[in-house]
DNA sequence: TTGCGCTATTTGGTATTCAAAAGTTTCCGG
DNA sequence: CCGGAAACTTTTGAATACCAAATAGCGCAA
């Protein structure tokens, strides 16, 4: 691959591929509406036409694209009820997620790395965005839940949380902060009614901070027909 | 491919082979702990390895199988907490999609699909399993919800789904239809608070139905080592 | 201008091949 | 006789080449 850190090594190509392309569609250089022509594109990341292969259902499955039978593989184009329904399902699957965590630290597990992680939200590494320790905390709640099926659901979802907070970068970085140190708090200290609600509290408030600024920027409606073509030249 | 109906037509080919692995897995002709050899099981299916690389991602996503780097993949091994977790996530997500499918109805959308499915689901081909009915209930009240991405969270709980219909046969079929009977009849009315309450309560009921059967069916630990081979001949 | 048919590109899929890593067997030494 | 190292074998990960079918774009004629 042309553009990508060679560190990350171990792991199958074809997650690379997709990682790559999830980047390409959140960052916006593959706009929505794109056709994903996959002779261009593995030659563009310096692969086969296997991985690529590999890639797209993957992608798919996360909505990022959508496959037509013969006709090729489109960049979906988001809209503003995509991040409505981002927050619809993040309002049912974090609660748990913050009560199954607490649950657990209540029978006994460390809530420590949870804890480094929302120490590490706070200090932060300068250049970083913000959006990216947001999502990391709440990656790591889904790990302290130890909950298998939900951490198949939260990764599916967790691309599209991922677009969106790109979308938001100028939302209160403190007041979030403090959210966060509420619902951790309740976390380690075991308190899974509390943790529930103080989830569901946190993502009401971010819907109610997002959403107008989203309603600006996202269509309303994807374009209907004739798709661009994936590169225009410089 | 060998053994699947021909009338399966367009769509992707790594699809049907996906369909086909997930029945072999959910009927237990693959058991937990096989290693899918990728040459054997094309061969079998007579299929290339190519769609059958595009399957195994998705097989994977929805937790039918695991795979090692460079080592191969295996059949997951169903365990009682596995049975758990499916209940753990419908309980949060079915009576979202009550919800969403009743506020539909209130705004105009039309039940009559889903009161058809109900209706099948009482007459029923003779011959069908309960379970399928069932299934296919709960897809159209999702679909009825129309919600891109509750849809997607659903269809990866789907397989998971099945896979506990058929390990519990002997619910009682009646009192069940007379469930799914209140609900529906709550989303068709449009009452968003009752569907909802509904779907959970239908949930609840079922998990407290199912796991005295499933506890002494499944295995509460995987076996560790010595993966059995695919194939044990006749 | 509009409808029709032809070409050309692209996808879906197969077969074949190769390198590298994992697993297995063999063989030698203590 | 047992343990460990080396050689061998199997299998995955990936690339390349190729083909058939379907779509799409294009030109042409009425």
């Amino acid at each position: 691959m042309t553009d990508t850190e060679p560190s990350e090594a171990g792991v199958g190509l074809s997650e690379r591929v997709a990682e790559a392309l999830r980047e390409r569609i959140i960052s916006g250089r593959l706009p929505g509406g794109s056709k994903l022509n996959e002779r261009e594109l593995s030659a563009e990341l310096d692969v086969s036409r296997i991985p690529l292969r590999e890639a797209l259902p993957l992608l798919e499955a996360e909505g990022f694209i959508h496959s037509e039978a013969r006709r090729g593989s489109f960049v979906h184009t988001f809209t503003l009820r995509d991040a409505v329904e981002v927050f619809d399902l993040r309002l049912r699957l974090e609660p748990f997620a913050a009560q199954c965590a607490a649950l657990r630290v209540a029978g006994g597990a460390s809530p420590e790395d949870l804890l480094a992680s929302l120490e590490f939200a706070r200090t932060g590494v300068p250049g970083e965005q913000a959006s990216g320790r947001n999502s990391d905390l709440h990656e790591e709640i889904v790990r302290l839940a130890d909950h298998d099926l939900l951490r198949r659901l939260s990764s599916l979802l967790n691309g599209r949380v991922r677009w969106l907070f790109r979308l938001t970068p100028e939302r209160d970085t403190h007041g979030m902060w403090e959210e966060h140190a509420e619902l951790v708090h309740a976390i380690a200290e075991g308190r899974p009614a509390l943790a529930e609600a103080l989830a569901g509290a946190h993502v009401e408030r971010g819907r109610h901070a997002s959403l107008p600024h989203l309603s600006g920027r996202l269509p309303s409606e994807p374009v209907p027909r004739r798709a661009r073509k994936t590169r225009s030249p410089a």
